[in-house]
DNA sequence: CTTGATATTTAGGCAACCTAACTGTTAGGA
DNA sequence: TCCTAACAGTTAGGTTGCCTAAATATCAAG
């Protein structure tokens, strides 16, 4: 097998690959369109429950710039399911915090939202789902690729 | 194995591929964020290709509501990428049809994306990307159930 | 005690989506 | 024939989530 050969193969795996990735983006719109917490707010409040994510690494950790982790955040706080608090430590930083609410909220979310994907998963056949969980860590990988 | 350790692993299951489509969503952030051309834009410039995709079917095809396929249509023209036409057969409707520069706007973006992702697939290893290919069709399949 | 770096918020803007309302066309009866 | 319901698309107006640039406040090092 020579290198365009090579190439060749890698092209075509990478369109199917785009093609994966442009209905990810649709399935994430249908889970999202059903619900009350959006995905980005749900990213949010999830790295909150520990109880002290400061807005800077809620940003990194999702991806986005700070001014839009803060606009969910803000959001959020509006709806009494995270409270911001001064960090002690260092008083320029912010503290997000869920609230009681607020996890409950992520509970019922992440639930619900489980439910509706396994409902999915449930139809396929064992080697389908097989092939899904062989793929996973991969997809994970190529995802930390493409952040740095 | 009974029938709650079976759902158990299930919501497993969903609850990682979730992880992943979230990823994904990134991905096609930053994949977008290079080109000139967006997805969505993109999209809608494929189906043009053949020569006389109709805005329902654009719209369908992408999962978005036809107002929102006029407006990347809109631009897409006002780009010179496609040309609208009606439709012979039916006055209602409109033939969407790529120009000479939008059948070489589309050839150059996909290019460049599958170069990119072609990139990322090259650092993995052979099985890691058998374990992709063995799952994209899968993944084709959770789509379209839930288009459904 | 000043100055540069860091953490966050505010302001303003853009892309892509949505629903509701409008225009024009078709087609199937009365 | 002609009326009316269904259909195809566009327009209008609104939402969400992202972005950059600029403002505010604090820290830390010399």
């Amino acid at each position: 097998m020579n290198t365009d050969q090579a190439d060749d193969a890698l092209l075509a795996l990478a369109q199917s690959f785009r093609e994966a990735l442009r209905q990810s983006v649709y399935v994430m719109r249908r889970l999202d369109s059903e619900e009350q917490l959006s995905s980005a707010q749900l990213g949010v409040l999830k790295m909150a429950l520990d109880g002290g994510a400061r807005v800077g690494g809620i940003a990194r950790n999702l991806g986005v710039k700070v001014p839009s982790a803060t606009e969910q955040i803000i959001k959020l706080e509006r709806a009494g399911l995270v409270k911001r608090e001064a960090d002690p430590d260092d008083s320029r930083a912010v503290r997000v915090a869920a609230t009681a609410a607020g996890r409950a909220a992520v509970e019922n979310a992440d639930r619900r939202r489980n439910e509706f994907i396994a409902g999915i998963l449930g139809t396929l056949s064992q080697a389908e789902r097989d092939a899904v969980r062989a793929a996973l860590p991969v997809f994970d990988k190529i995802n930390h690729s493409v952040q740095n």
